[in-house]
Order: structure tokens, then C-alpha cells, then sequence
DNA sequence: CGATGCGTGGAAAGGGCTTTCCCAGATTAG
DNA sequence: CTAATCTGGGAAAGCCCTTTCCACGCATCG
């Protein structure tokens, strides 16, 4: 059952069981990889003919030939090297997804909706995970280039250096030079197609939801101050409470890891920081708004009770928390889908598709009584 | 900047921008694909000694040749082609990982221990997300089979329907007999390498502790009868509470989807089917007690309080629910950590590797008052 | 000092496929 | 009935690499 490493191995030829096939295999048949031209062989057909048969379209070939080729493909249960193709057309059908971290709910709904319009329209996904921000992303560009990917989805917030950026931007316009797709999903930052969630004006509009149900000393746990992501998303609820004419103090935007515990130790720092208790904590995406929620737990203070808390993306394994949770929702699902339609449309110039956020009110921010 | 389809490209020889350079880059010089041979005529050496350059270690080369060939790669932007390179060598650097939905978090976790250590053994993985039980994870392997995968690793519950897990078997047969490795976790089955989670034992030690809790009328939302873990999950919760002498009808144990929806709909049908109301429901897993919580929540009742809830494998994500989720604990990324280690590993015959769950009482099963 | 050995370079033979090119036979048109 | 066009088949040239295999110059050695 050891593969042998080099040279012409014997062939079995006929009466192999069919590959795929359920059922008995003599233990101790070797099989040797079975390449095309054991096919034409077995066929007694040429390497070209066996190729248009499996290429089927390329050209036609007889009925006669093709039908024994059919059959001879079947019983060595022949299986086209992909690679090999790859190498013969110079195209892939390779897609690489660069996520940040595919653990985190945000980026694996993103990343369902791209696999599964991705492959219906042939093309086999690689989904990467790498830290935000760091040189990982850069790498995998890279690494997709070298496979000859035809394309390459870049997901999550580009990062607020803008040397890591041009980098970035450098690497990716290299592989596009190369006759490769590339889509972003985050902020058009890279000159390449890109699906843009409105991440600014869904805070506005959050902000404005908030002030509305009488909210008015505000916090905000900001999430990580190198992504643009997080800063888009308190400027924009920065301008939506200015908008109402709402201060928020600088001392009370606290920024923390785009985690569970970023939220929590963010939280923490606010309820540390003394003066008069916010009446409501926005934090900058869901994770964080219930590492937020479980910090206020463990103080005993009681949501929306004591203290109102809203999200951003409305994830769905948390829409069942308790207290539900205001927030703002993103189709994370459909936003990959598009991206996947992105990557197979070409286009002759870069689009920008904008995705609103829309305000979802839950009982975490129910009106302060009395002013709301 | 349009890619020219067929045949040799005049080169624009030296003097273009490095890639992966920050930049300015002029519009309208069009950069063909740069191939080993265009480094070799660069650097003046023979297409051999740019090859052992690039793959340093294969063979010495004098230092003097190997700066010149250092330096055309790095004047032309090469980059290797690894699909090439694949197929000369018949070595891939690929993982297939198929999981049932990349979206659940359950399988992201895993996924995310396996990309982290697969690329860190210089593999890359390329994530597949398929419905469980159907046809999906067979096309995906024999997919990888013909991209030449070195390794493929299936995730997720094997499927109860004997006749498909032949199929699968056979398929994955042809894979390894191919030269690939193959991994699953889940259940032993295949034939292969395995992480097995210790399903039935941690509902069995689940059960005990609700029993210990007071708890004596159960009820199970009992996950999808089609697949394994499910099935094992019930089978062991069931043993579990036969030990404490405690009974269960099978009138209590509602099969439902592995997601938030399918718990909603088993808890509702628990819930119409009259009767005295369950003590504690158990939810074959996290994501299912979710829905069931949700469920309770819409009827009024309170958890612990009127009705005691317990899961199954800790998703991360859900740790800070309210109230707190009486579960047993796998550690999902460690299980992906360790799939990516056994494909690392060479070994002569299949490998089992058990890993216990870790029962977590927390508040949504609180002591019946007055019993326990 | 001729016979070994080694270190280094290149030519060439793969690896498994696609696709161009060419050719013989079968149709069709004029 | 010949010329012009299709057809379907095969040989062979590519695709971009890696890895023999061979050749050459030079230091070693008895």
C-alpha cells in the first residue's frame, strides 16, 4: 500500500474495481496513480483523443472512441490531475479568502456566503485566517499568487497604517497585473473591487436611535484603533450623538481587542473610571457588547436596567442572548455571496458596492424611563 | 493591463519595478508572467541553476551565479508557480478541510485550531463547507483526490446511513491509496486517522450530574437521527440516567436540526405535548439549548427557575449567555490542533485518538430546590 | 604523474496535462 | 467528376517546473 516514489510503476491493468465504487478491494493491489495516457492506453485510443473526451467540449470527438475512453476511465478510476491542467491552461479555479480570524462568528458567516456561491460558480475556495493588521495578509497574497489563484477575496477591515496599506495595495496590484481578481471586503483602500458595509453611517444611525430613546451619557468600548473598521465606527457615532447635539468625553472611548474579553476589560476600565455611570455602552461590535454584558453581570448591574448596551453586526448565534441586544445588522452572509459574485463577473474598473447597516432596537437599550 | 491569452509575451526585460515594492508603478507596462526561464536568461545561467537558486538546498550553486540569480528574481518580480512545481514533484502542499457549515461555530473552532497548525507545518488548507450527511463530502474528496491533496481532513459527525459512510469510505480509500492522508473527526469509521470526541460518555456524565442536581424528568432535543454524534450524544445521556435508575419516554426525546431553529422547534413540540412539564432539557448541543432558551423565553418561563436547560460542546461564543449554560466542554480548537498533527504525522496504521468532554455545570441547571 | 574524487554548471528528460498542427477520409459544391 | 470543405483522429509542441545525467575543471592521493 506504500506509494512508490519514483519512476514507471507496473499497471494492473483491467478489471481494477471503479473508484467510488462501495465494496471489496483486494488488499495487496498496488495501485499505481493513473494518469491519462494509462487511459489512451487502455482505450488503445491517442493521449489527445482521451483528453477530449474528459475535456468534454473541447471538441467532439466520435461516439465509438469516446465510449470506449468513458469506459476505460471508469474501470481505472482515472481522476484528471487538476494541477496539471492548471499548468497546461495557466488558469486556476482557485479562490483564496483571506479572513482574519474564521473562529470569529463575523468572518465565518462572511466566509459561508463565499464558499457556497463561489463553488456553485466552480471555483474551489482556500480560506486563510490571519491576525488583522499584521504581515499575514501580505503573505497570503502572495502565496496565492504563486498558486496562480485566480482570485482573491480579502475579508475584514483594512488596517489605519497606511504603509502596511500600500504594501498591501502593492502586493495585491501585482497579482491582479498577473490576470488575477481581487475583491475586499471592508474599506476601499486597495483600488480593487470592493463591498463597503456602511459602517459610519449605521453608527449615525444607531447613535441617533439611542439619543432618541433618551440616552445621553454615553460610552464606547472602540474596538481596536488600527483598524479602520473600528475607527469608522465610532466616528460615526461620534457624529450621530453631535448631530443631536450629545457630547461624548474622549475619556469614555476606551479601545479594546475586537474579542469577547476586549469588550469585557473595556467595559471594566469604564466602571474604573468613576465619575457618573454612562447610561449607555455602545460597543463597536457584538462580541464585544457581550464581554460587555458579562462584565456588568458580574457587577451586579442590571441591563437595561441600570445600564443600556448596543452592538454592531447582529450576529446570529447571538441573537438569542438575553437580554437581546440592540445593534446594527450587516448581512454577513449576503455580503460574502456578493463578493463571490464580484470575483466572477469581470469588470473593467474597480466598484465599490455599499451594504447599509440597518438599526435592529432590542430590549438592551429600552428607553430610559422617564425622558425617552 | 488586459491578460494576453496564448503563446510568448515579449519580455520588458530589466528595469521594471520590483512587485511586492511599495510604489509607483507605470500604467500601461504590460508585465508578462515571469517565468524561471526569463530569471535564468536574466541572470545568464541555465534554467538547472536558477532552479537549485530558488530552491535552496537541493544543490550548491557558486555564490557568484547564485547572486545573479538572486537578483534577476528580485528585478523581475518572480514569483515559483507552485502548481508547476506540484507537478514535477507529485507533491502538493494542500490540505482539504471539509466541514458541514463553516458558519456554525462549532466547526469554525475546529477549523481554526487545524488552519493555525496546518500552516504552521507548511501546509495550506482549503476550507470546504458542505451540508452533513449528503453527497457533498464525497465530491469534496474526490475533488481533493484530483487536486492531488496531500491531505484531506473530514469534520463533523459521520452520517448513520451505512450505506453512504461505504461510499465515503471507498473514496477516501482511493485518496490514501493515492499517497494522501486522510483525518476525521468525528467518528471511527473511515478507516482512517481519528479525533475521536467522547460523545456518549460526556452525555452519560452529564446525566449523572443533572440527576445529582435533583433533576428527574428529562426531556432531549435530540439533534438530527442521521448522524452519528447525535445519536451517540442520546444514546449516552440515556445510559447515563438508566444508571441513576432514572426513566426517559421516548415520547421526550424530539429529533430536531443541529441549529438554533431546530432546538426552538423540539422545545415547542415538548412543550405542546402536554403532559407534566419537564424538570431539564438536554440539548445534544450549545446551539440547540440556545434555541431552546429562546423558546422558554417566549412561553414565560424561567430557566432555571420553571425548567432546568443543558447543552453540549461550550462553544466559546456562548459562554456568557444568560443565564449561564450548563454544558460539556470539548476543546474544539485543540481537536482541530490535533487533526493537524495527525496529518503531520506519518503513521503506519490508523490512529484513535479519544478526547474526553469536560461536564461545566453552570447556572441553567441549578439544584431543584428541595431534592438535590 | 595518472587515477580518483568532488564540486559545480548545463542539457535534457521527465511530470500530466491541453492544444496546435497536420493528415486521411468523407461530404458537399460547382 | 474534380475541387473545396468538413470531420475526427494522432503526433508533437507547449505549460513551468524539478531532477536526473553528463561534462568539465580542479584538488587529492598513493
Amino acid at each position: 500500500m506504500e506509494l512508490q516514489p519514483g519512476g514507471r510503476r507496473a499497471r494492473t491493468g483491467a478489471g481494477q474495481a471503479g473508484a467510488g465504487q462501495a465494496g471489496v478491494r483486494q488488499a495487496g493491489a498496488p495501485l499505481a496513480r493513473v494518469t491519462l495516457q494509462d487511459v489512451a492506453d487502455q482505450a488503445g485510443v491517442s493521449l489527445s483523443t482521451a483528453s477530449r473526451v474528459v475535456n468534454e467540449g473541447s471538441r467532439r470527438v466520435g461516439p465509438h472512441l469516446a465510449d470506449r475512453v468513458t469506459k476505460a476511465v471508469a474501470d481505472l478510476g482515472y481522476m484528471a490531475n487538476l494541477q496539471a491542467r492548471a499548468v497546461a491552461t495557466g488558469q486556476s479555479t482557485m479562490m483564496g479568502v483571506i479572513v482574519h480570524d474564521i473562529a470569529d462568528p463575523y468572518f465565518s458567516s462572511i466566509a459561508a456566503g463565499l464558499i457556497e456561491v463561489s463553488h456553485a460558480g466552480g471555483l474551489l475556495a482556500i480560506v486563510s485566517s490571519t491576525a488583522a493588521g499584521g504581515a499575514g495578509e501580505l503573505e497570503y497574497v502572495s502565496l496565492m499568487r504563486a498558486q496562480r489563484a485566480r482570485s482573491v477575496v480579502l475579508v475584514g477591515s483594512r488596517s489605519a497604517d497606511t504603509a502596511a496599506t500600500a504594501a498591501l495595495r502593492a502586493e495585491v496590484g501585482a497579482f491582479t497585473r498577473d490576470g488575477g481578481r481581487a475583491v475586499c471586503v471592508g474599506q476601499d483602500l486597495l483600488g480593487i473591487d470592493t463591498i463597503l458595509p456602511g459602517n459610519a453611517e449605521g453608527a449615525r444611525a444607531l447613535a441617533g436611535a439611542l439619543v432618541a430613546l433618551g440616552h445621553r451619557e454615553f460610552a464606547v468600548l472602540a474596538g481596536p484603533d488600527g483598524l479602520v473598521t473600528a475607527v469608522d465606527r465610532v466616528a460615526g457615532f461620534e457624529a450621530g450623538l453631535a448631530a443631536w447635539s450629545v457630547s461624548l468625553s474622549p475619556r469614555r472611548v476606551i479601545h479594546g481587542a475586537f474579542t469577547r474579553d476586549g469588550g469585557y476589560q473595556a467595559m471594566s476600565a469604564i466602571l474604573a473610571a468613576g465619575g457618573t455611570r454612562p447610561d449607555c455602552v455602545f460597543a463597536v461590535n457584538d462580541v464585544m457588547a457581550v464581554g460587555a454584558l458579562a462584565r456588568l453581570r458580574a457587577d451586579g448591574l442590571a441591563v437595561p436596567g441600570d445600564i443600556a448596551v448596543a452592538g454592531f453586526d447582529d450576529i446570529t448565534t447571538l441573537r438569542d442572548i438575553y437580554p437581546p441586544l440592540t445593534t446594527v445588522r450587516l448581512p454577513l452572509k449576503q455580503m460574502g455571496e456578493m463578493a463571490a459574485s464580484l470575483v466572477l463577473q469581470e469588470a473593467d474598473q474597480p466598484r465599490v458596492i455599499p451594504v447599509p447597516g440597518e438599526v435592529i432596537l432590542r430590549d438592551s437599550t429600552l428607553p430610559r424611563p422617564g425622558r425617552g
